[in-house]
DNA sequence: GATGAATGAGATTTCATTCAT
DNA sequence: TATGAATGAAATCTCATTCAT
């Protein structure tokens, strides 16, 4: 008997990023993701009963690894600033590495085929931001403002930043990255 | 012989506008696009040759425009920091004002439909903006970086900032509105 | 301008009924219909929403020509014996000469293309052959038992006895003819 | 190694005949009716080579049981009437009973599932009811016209009844059926 | 120029059948 | 034999574009 293969989920989640990030949310078919996949068509039905549903799971599992992520290695007794850089770290360099996933993110978000309801998951994801800056204000090293706002501060200057760099082609350097980092504080602190 | 009717032009843009903000690029037919503009299919194809150059046209007129209004009552005898809010807060309104343009020009810019002449000319646009970092950095009020990555999380904040408003509904207080000039000012001043 | 074209409803209608008549419901498909209707399957859904839709609007259709055909010539002065041998050989008649709607009728029944509604609206054409029945038991000429028993068993034996005759090949007499309608009409009088 | 599990062949036919009642020929696919028999698709290709193969075999299983039953307690010895009301009886009990059978046999008969081999055979079953018809005749009892036409009306009859009895969902009384049987017998009768 | 029916290529989806386990 | 994932041909349906009026 064979059994559903979870690597295809994989596969089949690489191929539409790899699709996305070249052609555009409007511009990948089911048979192109097959293909790309290295599947039959009729297979991606076997693991999605359709174009919408295989992309909001694509969408869910995007966000999710993205947070995941983000907190690796933080440390709660480390001092502030630089448990901070850390997570933004996490994000920049996740979302570099992942830049496919930020274009599939950002194209879905405005689509028909994410729903309300899974729009409403994402947004919950956002959870761990919040309590991190919620930190930072406790300590009084944070502007001491809607968090919502400061949240929206970094993750647009983040994503702006991934993408000029993607594009410009220029390499990151150390001395960039700090210069980047600097620029946010600045903005951030109290 | 009747001419080229100059409001259709028009007509056709708000319709395609309305319809990418409330499905995405990816939802969107010349159908949709012409039974919204109130004319019939065929006539799309006497204003533009096709879907692409439809979308194109779009998206430079969207652009041009978003520009142009950057400036209003800009007068470079002003000192720097109000000369700037000024912009600012010319580019802020603009966008929520026109929330359907910012989410069209997004969902373009990874989209198989604009042209890389199409992405040049939008590109080129940016040279006003690039002036006024410039006018910044001389007078020694901004920091002393690459330029591109001050406008970068200009805009990336500002972008972010629109989108949050405008989904979340709360109303734009002029206090919110300084605090959030401040965040941004705080972020680029030397 | 091109405006819809009354006459393709009459030709996508006679391709459906030759091709279910050929190969039954289950083996049709909208490119065998288009293709017999010698048009492009697209034309199809100009005109019918989808294959339900084509299906109902056939099945309504077909019912209400066979309907609307029975009563040609029926005339209450004249008496009732006649008047109601001139109905059968009308419905007799038609069913002979439009086998194919009548296999179309039958195969539809039972399928899932079938909305209750069209269902329900076709139930109410029979309204006419009960006035019949009552008039014919009010002279006391036919048995005074439940209508719908009666119009039950004069369908059910027509029914079957068009197919016979379809399917035997042999030539129908008007000798057969009487001898039908004999036997008919001795299973209902008084 | 296991053997063919005959105990699958009825459950198999089961599911099929639920389905092909509830959904129409037209609406039955293998998967449907594995699922329904409760067992694997590929199940099915063990036991019948192919939908075709299975839905004949169905076709001649239903009209073998079908005859079968119709001459339970059939005596030659008794008087015509009563014999020939148990035979009429007998089809009419087992028609209600095995309504979905009704519906297979007349969803089957204009199918391109059925060959015309199976057809065939579908007919010589008939041979014992021409037999009783002639017997009937050579007592002078049932009228002297062409066999087929008497066979005809009964059957036509009765499966217009018989759906009837089972749409209108109105209990069957025996004095109803006796009615029945009367109109039938007057028709008939010499 | 304006219309919208007509087109057919191509997209999504279904499903009978096969095949590896 | 039993399973159900995998397949791909074929079905349904969509839609950018054309064309007759």
């Amino acid at each position: 008997m064979k059994l559903k293969d979870d690597r295809k989920y994989a596969l089949i989640f690489r191929a539409a990023l790899k699709l996305v990030a070249k052609k555009g949310l409007s511009g990948i078919t089911m048979g192109d993701i097959s293909k790309e996949a290295g599947i039959a068509t009729g297979t991606l039905y076997v693991y999605f009963s359709g174009k919408d549903e295989l992309i909001n799971a694509l969408f869910a599992a995007c966000r999710e690894r993205s947070v995941a992520v983000s907190f690796k290695g933080y440390n709660p007794q480390q001092p502030f600033k630089p448990a901070f850089k850390n997570v933004w770290l996490n994000i920049l360099k996740y979302r570099l590495q992942h830049f496919e996933e930020v274009i599939f993110l950002e194209q879905c978000y405005h689509s028909p085929y994410i729903t309300a309801e899974t729009r409403e998951k994402a947004q919950q994801l956002a959870a761990p931001f919040y309590a991190l800056i919620a930190r930072g204000q406790a300590e009084q090293l944070l502007k001491n403002i809607d968090s919502a706002m400061l949240i929206t501060f970094i993750i647009g200057a983040m994503n702006e930043l991934v993408k000029q760099i993607h594009y410009s082609g220029i390499a990151l350097t150390r001395s960039k990255i700090n210069t980047s980092f600097e620029l946010c504080w600045d903005a951030l602190k109290a």
